[in-house]
DNA sequence: GCCAACGTTGGC
DNA sequence: GCCAACGTTGGC
């Protein structure tokens, strides 16, 4: 089992909008990144876990947990004219776009923002912490992802 | 709204 | 293959 994080603006789609899905399940569309894309390609598996983390909100922050509940598949959207994500070098035949399922796990009771996140020691080689990094699907280490549900859990 | 950091594009 | 220009991300 392997340990995420992803990130997304509460604005187009938050936890919230998460736990009122149904099946409070959704797929995960939109990335147009190859790093990330590799990652939800190649790498994201069901049973993973993920921290879901809220950029350009107010505070930023891990706001809870959830699991992925299938792997990587082409990303439909990129073939929608319609769509703000449409790209036409994705094609049926050459995806070159991907995206996985997700299931909520749990909200936390109160988010572990971004400047909590910095005061822990442990979780100081986290990649979203590191100056700079814009990256949307992050790989967490098991270590990172403990510490994170402790700091969420003391609160 | 600002702007630093970063990724992508395209001319050469 | 280099790199300037441009677009995007995301904290502040």
């Amino acid at each position: 089992m392997k340990y995420w994080l992803l990130k997304t603006e509460p604005e187009s789609f938050s936890i919230q909008d998460l736990q009122k899905a149904p099946n409070q399940t959704t797929y995960w569309d939109g990335v147009r990144n190859y790093q990330a894309r590799n990652f939800l390609r190649d790498e994201i598996k069901p049973g993973d876990r993920v921290l879901f983390y809220h950029s350009n909100a107010d505070p930023p922050a891990i706001v809870g947990t959830a699991k992925v509940v299938k792997g990587g598949y082409p990303d439909h959207t990129a073939w929608d004219k319609k769509n703000h994500h449409y790209d036409p070098a994705s094609t049926k035949e050459s995806p070159r776009w991907y995206m996985v399922d997700i299931q909520l796990d749990q909200i936390f009771d109160s988010p572990l923002s971004l400047d909590d996140l910095k005061k822990v020691k442990s979780l100081a080689k986290m990649e979203l912490l590191r100056k700079g990094s814009r990256l949307s699907v992050q790989p967490v280490t098991a270590e990172e992802f403990e510490v994170v549900l402790e700091q969420a859990g003391a609160k």
